[in-house]
DNA sequence: AAACATTCCTGCACGC
DNA sequence: TGCGTGCAGGAATGTT
């Protein structure tokens, strides 16, 4: 489900839900085994702390509270919601006041949610390893051009690494691709410079794009409003093997490179 | 019933 | 030979 502008929408989302300066007033585990390290006493000490603000870094949702973060990651199929636990795979309820309540559901449990305090949160060595924000100006061409030589990576894998840029993930690393007309099989190190201001262009343009259209809704991703993304309707590649591309018609292929289902439309991405 | 949107870890292969 | 690095593959799990 969730790549960059998934959790970005479910972010935004969150922000919608849960009003400025709201107060945590509990927290309920209905499974004890997710990722992430939670000891018991982090979470008493979270309850009664305000709520600063709610945003994301790559594919992460950070909760800033006064003297805590809370860190949650979707994972494979992660979601959060307004409202109580009610269904299967719901894990985690978070309690504001009686009637906002707010539920982490997460049938594969491949998500993360942890509580840190902001020393250790600070100190955290996960955010150092992260690359630039692909909508931030970070991200540039020159900078894409520097970190891919001598990489003989393929460069899916390689926009695909969170060291490299953040939120790219199997579906948008497809997309933009072909946006760009580059091969997913083009070793990284061997892109020309013009390669890599397409690549970031088409990154940019794909990502907006789907945050704009309430990300992508493959099998079941919904907004914590409950609302259904639309941007799967734009694919151009990704889950279409075997249909007709449609700028060129020929066949859309897949092929698996790093363990992950890659398509791409020959035709359109020669280089 | 094979495939799967994520991340982390292991172990292999290569080069100095 | 030994070490460090880079890369591929697998595991975690439930659903469709």
């Amino acid at each position: 489900m969730p790549e960059l502008p998934e959790v970005e929408v479910v972010c935004r989302g969150l922000n919608e839900i849960i009003p400025d300066k709201s107060t945590i007033q509990n927290i309920h585990f209905y499974r004890k085994n997710l990722r992430g390290l939670l000891p018991e006493q982090l979470v008493k000490d979270v309850i009664g702390q305000k709520m600063i603000s709610i945003y994301r870094r790559a594919k992460y949702i950070f909760f800033e509270l006064e003297d805590y973060f809370i860190v949650s990651h979707l994972g494979m199929s992660g979601s959060w919601r307004q409202g109580r636990r009610d269904r299967l795979h719901d894990h985690i309820e978070m309690v504001f006041s009686e009637n906002l309540v707010i539920t982490y559901n997460d049938p594969r449990r491949f998500g993360i949610f942890e509580i840190l305090g902001r020393k250790e949160f600070k100190n955290d060595q996960r955010w150092k390893l992260l690359g630039p924000e692909p909508l931030s100006e970070d991200f540039t061409a020159d900078y894409l051009w520097r970190h891919s030589r001598k990489k003989t990576t393929a460069v899916k894998t390689f926009i695909m690494d969170q060291r490299v840029v953040v939120g790219v993930g199997n579906i948008y690393a497809a997309e933009a691709l072909f946006h760009a007309h580059v091969s997913p099989f083009v070793q990284a190190g061997k892109l020309k410079i013009s390669d890599c201001e397409a690549l970031v262009q088409a990154i940019r343009k794909v990502l907006a794009k789907a945050i704009n259209k309430g990300g992508s809704s493959i099998h079941s991703f919904v907004s914590s409003n409950g609302r259904s993304g639309t941007f799967q309707n734009q694919h151009f590649v990704y889950g279409r093997a075997g249909e007709k591309c449609k700028i060129c018609q020929k066949m859309i292929k897949v092929k698996v490179v790093s363990g992950r289902s890659s398509f791409w439309c020959v035709n359109c991405q020669k280089r």
